[in-house]
RNA sequence: GUGGAUGUAGCGCAGUUGGUUAGAGCGCCAGUUUGUGGCACUGGAGGUCGUGAGUUCGAGUCUCAUCUUCCACCCCA
């Protein structure tokens, strides 16, 4: 007969349980962190009405969306976690209290062409607060020191977290007259790092922008110095334009409380050439580096937005969110050996059976269990000389040896896997 | 969408200028040890060399096609 083979569609996820393990113990860091700031669980479903998620979209989105069709229903595949999230609050407006603070820890997919870090199938940890017609920006403060925290509870030491406000920058093309292009303008200066300011100068001139120009937005991206120095130069720039006054005030206030949140100074970073997410955020944007690793690109990004559900309601709903890509951030940890998969089961006690008296092994087991510990038995007939191998290969750390001479004598054995010591006990 | 690579045992690989029955390691199974794992030793199973065609006396090796996967560019709410 003719067999398929057991293949897994590139750019999915599939993991060996060791991997698995460590994989959910990151997860479970992430939400237990998240949940430490009181932000609310939430799942919504992974298939979407097409109509609903692809209420804002434009080309892109599109042609990278996971769309078909069943029956008469025109059925999409979420792509990110923060349109559901629009849905949802625009659905649940009465009932939602406000601010509106929930986390979302799933599965997202992209039709991308899969490669080095672009997967189809990733894991998004999302955590957004929504505000009923307004929201403080000292709320674009919290998310940074939440990030901090899960960083350093995934055992991270050396992170940089940058902000920039999307107004600054919309300000300073205002004040050049380059409003209309700027989302190209953005593009070009958002890629600095990776291709070089001499390129960057070429490409903004062949946009048709003036020499004196480029000069003056490469000058403003260069501002350099610490986070007050950054923000005392941007003042002395002295520009008058509306957006930009605004934007230096949210990026002030910002800086101001996430000092008061108690965020180390080098572990943010004011970052003028942060550019993402173009049409989307509107004031603070977020991007996080490793400071050894800066090469892995932004391992935690996000924004603010003014009107998160517009597609779906007229209500006013401002918001800010920010995002860990788990997916990511796994594959390229272990690439560069910053994690190690190395438990290969979560049992702490194997119950090595000699006995077809189940009954007294489940009475044994049940008793641990009890105690929280989380056991195993070993339910096929085979020597014991296997059962051992067994406990081994899965590095089960101790093991339980229930015969016949046990049953009778109302004990059982247990093994130190690692020493190698053992002793009988009562029950 | 553009360009560059890749494909041999479960896994990661070796296979010399084309030359008999395609290899070692790790893993797997069994035994040395029928109530004691790791270590060691002994033995064993497992491959139509991605697929198809061609060149040749002869192809894992050369040619072409095709598929697969990977990487870079583009793009990335």
């Amino acid at each position: 007969m003719n067999k398929v083979e057991p293949r897994t569609l590139p750019g999915f996820m599939e993991l060996l349980p060791q991997e698995q393990i460590l994989f959910n113990q990151m997860k479970d860091k992430i939400q237990n962190t998240y949940e430490k700031f009181g932000f609310l669980p939430l799942n919504t479903p992974i298939i979407e009405d097409s109509k609903v998620l692809l209420a804002k979209a434009g080309g892109e989105t599109e042609k990278q969306i996971y769309r078909f069709n069943k029956g008469e229903n025109d059925l999409s595949l979420r792509f990110d976690l923060t349109v559901p999230l629009a849905k949802y609050v625009a659905k649940n407006y009465g009932n939602l209290a406000f601010p509106f603070r929930r986390y979302q820890i799933g599965k997202v997919f992209r039709g991308e062409k899969p490669q080095k870090g672009r997967y189809r199938e990733l894991y998004q940890c999302d955590i957004d607060i929504i505000g009923d017609g307004e929201l403080s920006i000292i709320n674009d403060a919290e998310l940074p020191i939440v990030i901090y925290n899960t960083f350093k509870e995934l055992g991270f030491e050396k992170f940089t977290i940058y902000i920039n406000n999307r107004k600054i920058l919309n300000g300073l093309f205002e004040e050049l007259g380059l409003s209309s292009i700027a989302p190209d303008i953005l593009r070009i200066i958002d890629k600095i790092e990776k291709i070089g300011k001499q390129k960057v100068i070429e490409e903004l001139l062949d946009l048709g922008i003036e020499k004196e120009k480029v000069t003056k937005i490469i000058n403003f991206i260069e501002i350099d110095g610490t986070n007050d120095e950054k923000l005392k130069k941007l003042k002395e720039l002295n520009f008058q334009k509306e957006t930009f006054v605004k934007g230096l005030e949210e990026l002030e206030e910002v800086v101001k409380y996430i000092r008061m949140f108690g965020m180390p100074e080098n572990n943010f970073k004011i970052e003028l050439t942060i550019a993402r997410g173009l049409d989307y955020y509107t004031g603070t944007v977020y991007e996080t580096f490793l400071d050894e690793y800066k090469s892995l690109g932004s391992i935690c990004s996000g924004g603010r937005y003014e009107n998160l559900a517009e597609f779906y309601t007229d209500k006013k709903l401002p918001g800010v969110g920010i995002s860990i890509g788990l997916t990511r951030l796994f594959y390229q940890l272990n690439e560069i050996n910053l994690i190690k998969a190395e438990k290969k089961s979560i049992a702490d006690i194997l119950i090595i059976s000699m006995t077809e008296d189940f009954a007294y092994i489940s009475k044994v087991a049940n008793e641990f269990r009890k105690q929280g510990k989380k056991v195993q038995i070993y339910l096929e007939n085979k020597k014991i000389k296997n059962q051992f191998k067994y406990a081994d290969k899965l590095q089960i750390p101790y093991t339980i040896v229930i015969g016949d001479d046990e049953v009778k004598s109302n004990t059982y054995t247990i093994k130190n896997m690692e020493t190698g010591e053992q002793e009988t006990v009562n029950l």
